[in-house]
DNA sequence: CAAATGACGGCAG
DNA sequence: ACTGCCGCCATTT
């Protein structure tokens, strides 16, 4: 299993995420290189489910809207840990995810 | 090699 | 504002 790829490279952006915070899917593959890729860095995290270092409830799509909940053990999960970090979550959305928003490569530069 | 899949993104209606 | 379709890139079958 060679999954020293791009996954790996999510990974370590994602667990860079700061506590409170979150990010799109679009952002990350931007970072990384592969603008436009954003169904990859889903995939990636797909991988990275069974990862415990990989908080990807701080990873959402562009709409702020928790659509990788679904693939948590609870649906409720995901919104549970967000708002257990500070981030309001209604109708598995993010409040002000704009304001929450993570850009790695405005923040990591 | 070709087709299908996927936790998306952008644009058109 | 909501819904639907196409496009992108990488991995899998």
């Amino acid at each position: 299993m060679t999954e020293t790829s791009f996954f790996e490279r999510v990974y370590e952006v994602v667990k860079l995420i700061p506590e409170g915070r979150v990010t799109s899917y679009g952002a990350i593959a931007a970072f990384l290189g592969a603008k436009g890729s954003a169904r990859m860095v889903g995939w990636a995290m797909n991988n990275a489910s069974k990862m415990e270092d990989i908080p990807a409830h701080r990873v959402v799509n562009r709409n702020g809207l928790l659509t990788g909940k679904h693939h948590f053990p609870g649906t409720r999960v995901m919104q549970q840990m967000l708002e257990a970090e500070g981030v309001q979550v209604i109708n598995d959305k993010i409040v002000r995810f704009q304001d929450y928003f993570w850009d790695p490569s405005v923040e990591l530069q």
